[in-house]
DNA sequence: GCTGAAATTCGACCTCG
DNA sequence: CGAGGTCGAATTTCAGC
């Protein structure tokens, strides 16, 4: 699917506030209402835009700790077998193979460093896992609203 | 400030779906529009909720590629230096300061490899940048939606 | 892009413990 | 006083046109 500039500036002033009307947008992208909320509908059709969620302060909920977990498996475990059983651990917010050394990397937050660890601990009972090596988290520099970069086109120049 | 029951199923019920109706949202907690919108006010005002954002397709808009990018800086490099650095590039996504060998971890995203390594390229040429080590991301297993544990309470037990 | 009907937001006001 | 419910006006959504 095609996406013009317009396209892209809607997507950018919703991924700034997702509860913005569609008049505010359209005022942004000079528009009228019904163009944006036709476009809005047809990005959404389209899976250019995957929803709409709350940004939340996870220090608010408690979840005060962070780490990356990486993870070195046995040899014929496929990405699949890997994702299924991460995502039975509600800590994993983000997992992914990767080249290198380890297979997999994981996201995962926590109550504490107590938590940290114990999590660490069952991921690591999983049969395929052979190893794992895990950064705590310091500080947080930059966290994107958005899966993509921050406020630009792609431009590979 | 503490957060109830019906805060923490508010703020998960954005988190699914962050254009609902405070109608639909009273329905699921069990509150009038007016109780759960007076709620959301609060819970922005008070910062547990950041705002509200869009889910992107990044390959929707040309963001095929994800790296993560470990930074090791030279001896006295503080993290809000490294935070200035990294924040100048548009494609990282994500960067933290973290325990282990490497003092940061980067999450960027780019059109392809190519643009991945020039990426890299003038990351590395930050004068504080000692060494980097990078791995491209192979499949992405988990992307929850949010920075939070997925439909989870804290609960380190 | 405009228009009008339906739905939603949002403040005011009332009630309860 | 804090928290919720109800009501009505203003705004927004949304489906033709």
């Amino acid at each position: 699917m095609e996406l013009d500039r317009l396209d892209r500036d809607i997507i950018g002033a919703l991924v700034e506030d997702a509860r913005a009307t569609y008049a505010e947008i359209g005022q942004r992208v000079g528009l009228s209402a019904s163009a944006v909320k036709r476009r809005v509908d047809r990005l959404r059709e389209a899976g250019a835009i995957t929803g709409f969620t709350a940004r939340v302060e996870p220090s608010a909920l408690g979840w005060t700790t962070e780490a990356y977990v990486e993870l070195f498996c046995a040899g014929k475990t496929s990405p699949a077998d890997i994702g299924v059983a991460v995502a039975r651990h509600p800590e994993v917010i983000s997992a992914c193979t990767i080249t290198g050394e380890a297979d997999a990397l994981l996201h995962i937050r926590a109550t504490d460093v107590r938590h940290v660890e114990r999590v660490i601990e069952r991921i690591a009972a999983e049969p395929f896992v052979v190893r794992t090596k895990s950064s705590i988290v310091l500080s947080r520099l930059i966290d994107a609203p958005s899966a993509t970069p921050r406020n630009e086109s792609p431009s590979p120049a």
